[in-house]
DNA sequence: AGCGATCTTGATGGGATCTTGATGCGCGAG
DNA sequence: CTCGCGCATCAAGATCCCATCAAGATCGCT
């Protein structure tokens, strides 16, 4: 139950409710992000892109339904509304502008927690990283997500090093990367100096992705600086 | 305001309040799907899909907050909570059982509508809720709402771990799931560490779906990452 | 309380993978 | 021409990872 979790922006103008919450959030595991006026949160959220923001409605500097409204624009973060207004019209008009929940003071801190986990739930495919699936190169194919290489039709059994390779050098394709990036890497920074667990793995590699492993086409050789994948295009 | 929008599955058995209910959705444009008993919602879901499921959790016949997690392991539909309880407990519950949202009787009809219109652009996409009933692996088919496992005609009993194990898998059909992601999806994340455990129920899992438990073509080993479900791309 | 089913945990062996050292080749510098 | 350096390849041993078995603990039901 020590993992990190996702972090959390905190609005909020009363010290002592922010102190409070600070400490349920850091209770568990989450990080945690304060302002306390409506002027700091575009920043904040530009900046540090929090997973979920928890918003007081009652700030000194500016009206916070306005505020999720503009928020809206451009960011689907979820909005957690926090709030001393209790009345319905106050409700509806801040679900309306875009708030996901609404939350009126005084609150239990399990509520909260368990409303923000249906917050969080509700994005995990809304707007991942989206990177890239697969890459391609002449006939092979590294797909991402499924974690598989294909050359052509048939599919190539990797083994965990030369995986890790192999994306390291699609994801650089074209560029050169040293010995040491590759170790740092794939190994970890404490094995910048065997450069031979490199040549060792990359001829495997080689051996695998390569139609003439002695002529490679695909894994260039940089004699003294490293390896570069050639991307065909 | 008079086009006809998503319809609404209201499960509720109070009947004064169900009536009160439909005429407050009538007049916004839902169709309105009605249910009194805690059997009759799945029948209802999946014969007529329901953009958004209204549950009552003080039903006669079973339990809300079981009813909303057996829900949850075949569809996404939005599910709003109404219930006389208003204690701390029984909200988080049914928060973590996977409803998206919970009212307190009496609510305000505004706040509910408001609450809805939260729940529905939530929806992943517009159209399908994202129901799948069924998964099929050449002869294995796995009918999730049944909570059946069959191999060409017979039935397969498989224990809660085998079947979270095998569901688990199902979803993410094709791609390699690691120790971790499975230890904590089966188990929970306290258990990250314990890669046995995946080991022994994955071949108690195979011993049951495999023809050939040695020579396992449905659930392939990814040496130093983890498991994957073969499909048939 | 008792029973069967299920889960946890340890032990073991085999196989895949990685590390490590040895060897040979090619190329450029001296 | 020869030496030295960096690279590729090979192979053996060490290590890691996986499958399987089995015993004890726990759970769930009657």
């Amino acid at each position: 139950m020590t993992d990190v979790k996702d972090s959390v922006l905190v609005v909020e103008d009363e010290p002592q409710l922010r102190r409070f919450i600070r400490a349920a959030l850091d209770a568990n595991g989450y990080r945690v992000l304060e302002a306390s006026r409506a002027s700091e949160v575009v920043a904040l959220i530009t900046s540090h892109n929090p997973a979920l923001v928890l918003l007081d409605l009652g700030l000194p500097d500016g009206d916070g339904i306005d505020l999720t409204r503009a928020l809206r624009e451009w960011t689907t973060v979820p909005i957690v509304v926090l709030s001393a207004r209790g009345r319905e019209e106050d409700k509806v008009a801040a679900l309306d502008a875009g708030a996901d929940d609404y939350l009126t003071k005084p609150f239990g801190m399990n509520e909260l927690l368990a409303r923000m986990r249906v917050a969080l739930r509700h994005r995990p495919s809304a707007d991942e990283p989206t990177v890239e699936r697969a890459y391609t190169f002449g006939d092979l194919v590294i797909d991402i997500v499924r974690r598989e290489v294909r050359l052509g039709e048939d599919e190539l059994h990797l083994t965990p090093i030369e995986y890790k390779l192999l994306l390291l050098l699609a994801r650089n394709a074209g560029r050169v990367l040293t010995h040491q990036q590759i170790l740092k890497d794939v190994w970890g920074p404490a094995y910048a100096t065997r450069t031979h667990y490199v040549r060792v793995h990359m001829a495997e590699l080689r051996k695998k992705i390569e139609r003439d492993p002695a002529r490679p086409k695909l894994i260039v050789t940089e004699p003294g600086v490293g390896y570069r994948l050639r991307d065909a295009r």
